[in-house]
Order: structure tokens, then C-alpha cells, then sequence
DNA sequence: TTGTTATATGACTAAACAATCATATAACGA
DNA sequence: TCGTTATATGATTGTTTAGTCATATAACAA
């Protein structure tokens, strides 16, 4: 069990538009795929590949409720991250911008 | 400029193994190539490759000294996320052995 | 039982990625 | 200038990934 790798994992999990959305969706609570799907604009077999994934990979928690199947962020720190990764972004841009001024 | 889109890159920067070893030697502070890659065991121009590609994501900064080129870790936040990342590795791990346990 | 809705998955394709080897470039010292 | 060291990059290869379509499964209602 290569500690590096399972971390990396986890990132690798957030770091896809597709499931980015997924996550910004679930910020709010619970979402089944039926509404899921149609909120991103992706196709049903897609977002349920994606969410398979996350699952997995620790980052969703799934319930079952007679034919619907019930998504969530597993754990807070999951929001925190891309919380800074959103920080990071904006320095960034904004950096890239005062370059552009001084030039 | 799609926000998602930048954010995901940040985060599947540091979705990789060989990438985040990099991030944790350089935990200490800035080092050059020709330190790095016999610490992370990797060769100098996969590490190369790595480098470059955090250094266009905004995760490293990059100082050229002479012959050689120094990297560092550009924003703390950069770090706070590896870390949070390992906060959700254990507790995913604790969870697994404890429902391991409870079979 | 039959039809309907919700979700997951097999098979496939095109694109992206990590790693390697060989080589180019750039800076420095003798 | 010549050789050496440090870093980057072109070309290539095998692997992984995201997305799509069609279909399977499962739960429920009529």
C-alpha cells in the first residue's frame, strides 16, 4: 500500500472538469444521479462512470433509496481542497495579469 | 478561460506519484534539478518533464542560478492541500480496516 | 406480469499521459 | 577553444482516460 500513490489518487480524483462539477453540485448536500446528470449536462452513463470513480476513490459516500441512488461528499476536507485549488487559481491569473501590465 | 477547466489542472498536477514525491522533497525549500531527480529515483528527463509541467500550472517556481535551475513549491496552499490529501488517505484507511473488523 | 424509471456496465474510440532514449542547448572552467 | 556539467526537448511506445452508444440490471407501479 504505496502511501504516494493513494494521495495521488485522491487528487487525481478531483482533477477532471467533469467531476469538479460533480462536486461543486454536491457542496449543497445529497443529489441523486437523476439529478445530477441533467445539473452538470453530461450524459447519464458518463456521470455514473464518474461517480463510480469517486466512490472509490473515497471521496463520495453512496445511499440507496429504492430505485434512486443518493450522492454526497464523503468528508469536509474534500470541499477545503478545492476551496484552495479555487485560491490558487486566482492568484494565479491575477499574477499573470499584473505581468502583463509591467510589460 | 473556464474556471473548472484551470482549477482541475492545478489539482491533476498534483494527482501523480512521480509529481507529488517532487512536492514533498521540495517540502524544505527550493532545489535544483541535479538534486532532485537521484532523490525522487527518477530520471532526469521524466523529472524535467515534470517540473516544466507544475512550473506551467503555477505550482512551482522556477530561479535559474548559472548552470543550474532551482524549483520550489510557489504558494503554501500548495502544501496544505498534499497535506489534507493525507488527512483523507487515513481516515479512508481507518474506515476500511475498522469495516474489516466489524465483518 | 408488464411497462417504466433509475442506474450501472461492456465494448469501443480518440485523446492524453508517463516514461525512455538520444540529442540539443547553455553555462562554466581549464 | 574544448571538455564537462546541468537542463530541456524531439521522437517514440505502451498505458490510461473520458466519452459514447447500446444494453443489462434492479426497483417499483399499474
Amino acid at each position: 500500500m504505496d502511501k504516494t500513490y493513494i494521495r495521488a489518487e485522491i487528487l487525481k480524483a478531483l482533477g477532471q472538469p467533469t467531476r469538479l462539477k460533480i462536486i461543486e453540485f454536491l457542496r449543497d448536500g445529497e443529489r441523486c444521479v437523476c439529478e445530477i446528470f441533467p445539473a452538470i449536462s453530461e450524459e447519464q452513463s458518463n456521470t455514473s462512470r464518474h461517480l463510480s470513480l469517486m466512490l472509490s476513490s473515497g471521496i463520495l459516500s453512496r445511499r440507496k433509496e429504492g430505485v434512486k441512488i443518493f450522492y454526497a461528499v464523503k468528508r469536509p476536507e474534500i470541499l477545503t481542497i478545492v476551496d484552495l485549488a479555487t485560491t490558487i487559481m486566482t492568484q494565479e491569473i491575477t499574477g499573470r495579469h499584473e505581468m502583463l501590465l509591467a510589460a
